[in-house]
DNA sequence: AATGAATGAGTGTTCATTCAT
DNA sequence: GATGAATGAACACTCATTCAT
């Protein structure tokens, strides 16, 4: 019985994290991240603001747990990638497309998640950045291509950080745009570019 | 009379600007950019708090005159590397070397600016409007080179944004690394990239 | 039935009081008088925070029960000593003797209950009952002893004040200093005094 | 005119913080230590909560205040009592008079504060409550009455003790009783009391 | 135009108490 | 009777903005 009891209980809490989790989301779509405060999230949950604290520790803990819940599964999408046997090339390809598909599902979110700086401030234990984990992986990426002779030897680490700025700056820029818009194409041009440059001619 | 006197006002007026200007950049670099209330900048220009309301509409809009007055140099440097003649390759450089080497010289103030999500908040029109100038500009260098057949003909509009984001991502790293850490292997890279591609072998 | 199952009851009733009690001492033994919660008093017990108010009406209940279970038993030693047949001066002492001893065995409880703040707002009603309490104990064993003719006749009220004051206060006092140290030269001074005063010479 | 200018200035907050002050002792007086807050404290002084910010860091610097403003006359009355050049019975004797008597104006400020553990947490830095820094003094006036041979040698911490721990008492008690009853009997007891005891006979 | 005290809405957090299950 | 999630009033403190002088 108590079992049984206990089982219940945590998927209760679960549910309640959940929609506290998507109020908090409902609130940064609609106020920006340093909009985000204790009292609008809990009105958005329907809930007194005390009860927010039966099941975060306080602000952080909550913005932390918003942080992951967004990040978590595109980190593991890119990771298992990562650890797939393919080229380069076709990594970086379907990186491409796990991130900008993932992306698609929480688009106003993201946005101001990934710029935030307020995030910087109270995610301060996490410390990594969701950018700064996007460009470690690509990173990765880079440094496998350069290893299998795929890729010229530059810096792995500038690369990524080079290819995960073009990468979100694109994709902020499409979400101004209309919100079913395609990133196919925008994905193709950004893999053509990175890979053989904008030069034309016999180049290098 | 009323011209002179009107003429002088102005003046001072644009003096007072500037001091609190000043004051407003060293509270940003001393407190950071969350630590900037209007009771500081005041207490740094040496002006009782209300006086700013004078001359500037609030805080916001004080922050928007102080972010221009940081980014227009550059915007204008590069507007006028534009309209030159030269090889569009040779104003990207030369672009990119304007933007970094400017930069260079407000550090502490940038980083603060853009990494604080209280100044991003207060600024988004603004910092929008900048990344946007940016990429309008570097888009003209583009289409410019698109249009001598020196660039292949990726939509110069995308080609910007990439660019812009690879740049600003790069940019901000280096900001984290040593402070007197040279530029210039990153502008290697940058353009490298962006011209050649990654991908070694005939390529293309 | 009724009357066994209601027999039953009440003395579940004080056995969980009871628990209640020795949970709430724990607590205030941990995390001082101002960390008293009446969450942290439940977890203490084992018990759900909502079950305390089946046993107390409130916090404040609670913790006059916590006062006067430690507070009683001197009480009625000191009631007992002062009926008994002796002296008013071995009545003094003896009765000094219990309360030192008795406090002793709940130094940090009292310790805490005594110096909080917040304890002394909640139990006020209670603690100057206590006070009064000990006060006109004493005063009927100087009464005693001026009946006797062995004290001077000064108001025993008052007199009872003085010396409740002053054993007070050392006890306060002594709780500062180590722990295991003796009381017993305390109680010697603090009886001299109240005899024979600390004027030297012929005296009166 | 600066120099006028400033020293008007300087008044008016003097002036301000006197009013918060005796807003503080308001509250003080109406709902115990334990019950001001700022808010109240604010409320009381006719004020915006946020404006006591301007003359006091916080809550704790305004109860600083309000202690230092309460104790020192007294403290510094007896100080120079005990300086004085008389011998110790007498200096007892005034010093008790002095404190009684400026009791006399706090009266329910003085119940409050003297007793609450409040203060002790929110006074820290000070450290010494005013019992503390009480006890220090008498017991300088026992020592000086052992030097010179009037008193019995007892330690003249412990005298001091029981001596502040009656008089507290008595104090307390004859709030209770008549506002505008004398306190003259009350201290010719205590101090006929701690110089010759109580005992009747030849005594010793 | 300059001042800076006053304002008051807001911030994150705590906790005694209630009440549906 | 037991539970513990929900509540909401408090709390100390901050700060952009206003306004009488």
């Amino acid at each position: 019985m108590p079992r049984l009891s206990s089982a219940r209980k945590k998927l209760l809490t679960e549910m309640m994290k959940e929609a506290i989790y998507e109020a908090a989301v409902a609130v940064l779509a609609e106020h920006g991240a340093e909009g985000v405060t204790m009292d609008r999230v809990a009105a958005a949950a329907n809930l007194a603001k005390g009860s927010l604290y039966n099941y975060f520790r306080g602000k952080r803990d909550l913005l932390q747990f918003v942080h992951r819940k967004t990040v978590d599964p595109i980190v593991r999408a890119v990771d298992e990638m990562i650890r797939s046997d393919r080229p380069a090339a076709a990594k970086l390809e379907a990186s491409v497309h796990i991130v900008f598909g993932q992306l698609g599902r929480h688009r106003e979110l993201f946005t101001l998640l990934l710029e935030s700086g307020d995030a910087r401030v109270l995610l301060e234990d996490t410390r990594r950045t969701k950018r700064e984990v996007a460009v470690a992986q690509f990173a990765e990426i880079f440094r496998q291509g350069i290893e299998q002779g795929l890729f010229h030897s530059f810096d792995p680490m500038q690369l990524a950080q080079m290819f995960v700025g073009a990468m979100a700056e694109l994709w902020q820029r499409s979400l101004g745009a209309g919100r079913s818009q395609s990133a196919e194409p925008l994905i193709e041009t950004l893999l053509g570019v990175f890979l053989h440059g904008v030069a034309a001619g016999e180049s290098r």
